[in-house]
DNA sequence: GTGAAAGCGCTAACAA
DNA sequence: TTGTTAGCGCTTTCAC
């Protein structure tokens, strides 16, 4: 194995030059730092992890602590997971994936062991257990989502109030004067979970401002669920035009419901969905962007600056991003 | 921070005692071994795993290598990243997330840095340029897929061949005699993807074994597409009375254009997928299972021989499990 | 069955 | 601007 020792004898300097050269923690001279360049890239040296963190007690790793239950869409959770360690390895870190099933004990063993300098954890749930133990351990953390009181935490998070909001915004300003309004699956807004109720309250207080009739309903994940609930809708709401969906998981089956309804979308009900734009884009729907990557990217960031010891906000919400699309509406089947 | 020196300490014994009770690399007596393990309790120790690594040459972490590229079905991916996380947290590892994107580059970096015991590749095509870098690598590897040779190599994968034969066998027990086959999308098969070719050939071989009339067509991840080449199968194949679908992307509105098309699931066309169970069962179809979860597992377990010496078998492939759905066709929309 | 002590490869304080 | 060296916390050989 190739240490630090060889490389150093190799370019004749003490192995805390070539050290410095690496870390660029003291100035080396521009001659010394090619030559030692050149050495390590002739040896293929590269610093062994264990001996770096054992020395410098910092391990270049974060932990990424991801939900994997009921309700997470899987692609999203994948898009965000990419984005991360992408933007991880621009800073030089790699990933260690933490499953939440781990629970409170999976944080506590990788971080008194020393394997990761923070954590990034998904799906923050608005009472979250996971968020006393972070405390404890007092390692640098980011959230996404966030709990109810973020003080001395540091989240992340799409807006959802003000998507709800954009929703009903944009479509009052094409005329509609009744809006329905389909959620996630029952469990989840029961689990209190942040986006989800976020989402409906951005929604139901914006209709309320304008005067807008509506109704919101939970969605299962089942095709004949989704047939009885958009059923109920279209009885409940019968003047109903608008329909903002917050459940990527069943958005085509809506669809598909509708127009066996006999409704056309978006000339007789207009479709908003707040979904990945992927999505809304096959589906020809205007859309709130469900922004995975730029998301797992301000965390890597929110995270870096932690482990430099800066304190950033409590709580970074990013601005909904509504995208119109009202080209030809794709049918096929149904 | 508690080290294994204040453990001993507590425990009134030396520290390489502690070591021993915590590797059960030689016997330690049961009345010590008691003492030192309620000392780590008592103090919360875990041991340091850059120091552990650095003096054992050994980091109980595994990467994953990760595909997430276009045509890779992104909730198959998590649910074989859950499994793979789960049993490697039986063997006391931890998983480091490396993304194809990182290339040979990313595997040489984590390895030659001793950031990781082993890897575990997924996706691995027909002629993978990550091979050679892995076998100049010299770190044990386990692959999911499996290149043309796989001679001093491990691989695991679904016997792909064997599943497209079973779903023929299946249908032509029923008495089917026309038999239509939906596959990946065309890049897919361009791509020299080993899963793919192997599951149209196993399903070509055994029609032609039957001389049973069968047409077979890719589909690309758009519902007007599936539209075209679904009115296409029914044109070429008139006869058609089953449909084999290797592309779980696709199945649902596959289904549904059979339906839209006047044609009954499964009365007029027997529809068997090779696709994740959940789906199956939602869709209520019968399908080969793609067993997501006992192949993360039993990856795992072939790191882990391993990485104990071991020498495991070149290739392993998993038997083709078919369920028959035979109940009620949920029919909603569509 | 247990202890003592020599490293593992690197970083960072101290020295020059 | 660069070199010297004492650890970081653990494993493992050697000795008892």
């Amino acid at each position: 194995m190739v240490t630090i020792v060889d490389v150093a004898k190799h370019a004749g300097v003490a192995p805390s030059t070539v050290s410095y050269v690496l870390t660029g923690k003291r100035p080396v001279s521009a001659e010394t730092r090619l030559r030692v360049r050149e050495s390590i890239r002739l040896l293929g040296y590269h610093p062994h992890a264990g001996a770096r963190a054992l020395a410098s007690s910092r391990t270049n790793v974060l932990a990424l602590v991801l939900p994997l239950r009921e309700g997470v869409h899987l692609p999203v959770v994948m898009r965000f997971v990419t984005s991360v360690v992408t933007a991880a390895r621009e800073h030089d870190m790699d990933v260690l994936l933490v499953t939440a099933d781990q629970g409170a004990a999976g944080l506590r063993r990788v971080a008194v062991g020393a394997r990761v300098d923070g954590f990034l954890v998904m799906d923050v749930g608005l009472d979250d257990e996971r968020i006393p133990v972070l405390r404890e351990l007092g390692r640098p953390a980011v959230l996404l989502g966030y709990p109810a009181a973020v003080k001395g935490l540091t989240c992340v998070d799409l807006d959802f109030g003000a998507a709800g909001a954009r929703c009903v915004d944009h479509l009052a300003e094409l005329g509609h004067r009744s809006i329905g309004f389909l959620g996630a699956p029952g469990v989840v807004y029961a689990r209190n979970t942040g986006f989800a109720q976020r989402t409906l309250a951005g929604f139901s207080a914006a209709v309320m401002r304008r005067g807008i009739a509506s109704t919101a309903l939970p969605v299962e994940q089942r095709r004949d669920a989704v047939h009885a609930v958009v059923a109920t809708l279209l009885r409940e709401l019968p003047r109903m035009t608008a329909l903002v969906v917050h459940n990527e998981a069943v958005l085509g089956w809506v669809v598909d419901c509708l127009r066996a309804a006999g409704r056309r979308v978006p000339d007789d009900v207009a479709v908003v969905a707040i979904c990945p734009d992927e999505l809304a884009e096959q589906l020809r729907l205007t859309s709130v962007e469900l922004p995975s990557e730029v998301l797992g990217r301000r965390a890597v960031e929110l995270l870096m600056a932690k482990l430099n010891g800066q304190q950033p906000p409590p709580l970074t919400l990013l601005p909904p991003n509504l995208s119109s699309r009202t080209g030809f509406a794709a049918s096929a089947a149904g």
